[in-house]
DNA sequence: CGTTTGGTTGAAATGTGTCAAACTTTGTGG
DNA sequence: CCACAAAGTTTGACACATTTCAACCAAACG
């Protein structure tokens, strides 16, 4: 049980972020049977067309969810870290109409729907939770298709990290303004919605800007407010409290 | 009491396809206090930022979510149509992130927050249906975000013709493959994330190529095949059952 | 009937894609 | 621990989808 805690505490403290349990709730979600499973880099967690009969908790790592055209270009929708329930919405959906990935090794919980609805049905408040988070998850969504519609490539990276480093920093898996990217520009590419070449010019255009720095796959933000400027960006869509946000 | 029913009544036939009621459900959905007003073409209901206290339905006509970038630029997230609740999100999310305009005249029906959380804490399947309509949503955005980031004007537009025609269609509001079109072709352009005179273009193409006809708000489909290839189009992220897909 | 809004078209500019090659880093097995 | 392979990054040249600008036309509307 303690060790069950341990496994799930990035969890909880992800849908803390964003509701407040009691204790008593606090105490049931940590008590959900989760089966834990580490998955290595690349592979796909869930794929497009499954029936999952449980959804997966990250524990640690990042995923990202994407979708493959039919003439086989892919587009990522999300970049998962951990404590996210990135599949949440199979909970409803029969079919999974996306795909779910690993970009760097990770350790997975697996959560069966119904121990799930057992949980909302004795705690209407964490279904309460569950249904806001699938719903920032939209607002997210809404923001990416802004993104990718209507900037230019070199925005849409500024956006992209901006995003990244303010989720990372709101859950307190980065400090300051330096943190993990663990993307390959490839990929950056499929979520931005550009080629991999473009993407490699756009990334020597923001380090010649004096924006960012990024090492292999460290990333430093260089010139928070010039960044944000250039992506437009403003986290409202993320709806993190004022704490959460960067100043 | 039977007018109030008369009004939410494509609601309810919206819910009723992705959710089966029983009909003491249907009743008290049915029973729900409903503010009932007019609202002419172009303007806004809801507005980023705003922190409703209620939703509201559409009884008649179409409206479209969108936001507007720091530089002016506009980005539609959802064309919605009768039946729909646009910003059923604005439940739990306090600050609004995006606006709701309308397309065309419309009657819309307004519900306070209170009433729904009330129908749903007596009645937790509605809960769960609603939670699940908002789930498709994301299952939408999935696939325009794909639609916008990885396929060509021409594609995306004949994918956005193919889920406007399958949705009207699903609830029997569109017959065979002929239906109203009641976006501008600039608004057809900030959904798609082109121009306005590309989408003038990729038109004229998708006239000339055979694949539809489209003479002021009329859209005819002459070729579904190939509008379905053109738009690599596969209704499956829309969670409709097999009767309301197209054959 | 004039005014506004939306649609249509051409020409030139440009952001981004594609192709190809070289370079660097990472990972792995000998 | 090295050697090699594989994966990822970087760069240049060229192609092309789409944008921008501008003008004109058609339809809707008061």
């Amino acid at each position: 049980m303690l060790e069950e805690l341990h496994h799930i505490s990035p969890v909880l403290r992800k849908l803390e972020s964003l509701f407040a349990f009691s204790g008593q709730e606090k105490a049931a979600i940590a008590a959900l049977p989760i089966q834990v499973q580490a998955i290595r880099i690349d592979q796909d967690v869930v794929r497009e067309g499954d029936r999952p009969s449980r959804c997966f908790a990250i524990l640690s790592g990042s995923a990202a969810t994407y979708k493959v055209t039919a003439v086989g270009r892919r587009q990522f929708h999300a970049f998962h870290i951990a404590g996210e329930i990135p599949d949440l919405h199979s909970l409803q959906l029969g079919v999974l109409d996306c795909s779910i990935a690993t970009l760097t090794p990770c350790q997975v919980g697996f959560i069966t729907h119904e121990a799930i609805w057992q949980l909302c049905c004795t705690h209407p408040r964490i279904l309460k939770a569950l249904w806001l988070q699938t719903l920032v998850d939209g607002s997210i969504y809404r923001e990416w298709l802004t993104n990718v519609g209507q900037r230019q490539a070199y925005g849409r990276m500024a956006h992209l990290f901006c995003e990244w480093i303010t989720r990372l920093r709101s859950l307190g898996l980065a400090r300051e303004y330096s943190c993990d990217l663990p993307m390959t520009q490839s990929q950056l590419a499929d979520a931005l919605g550009i080629s991999t070449v473009h993407v490699n010019r756009v990334l020597k255009d923001l380090r010649s800007d004096g924006l960012i720095s990024l090492q292999g796959s460290r990333l430093e933000i260089l010139d928070w407010d010039g960044l944000t400027i250039a992506g437009e960006f403003d986290p409202l869509y993320l709806c993190l409290n004022e704490r959460q946000a960067l100043s």
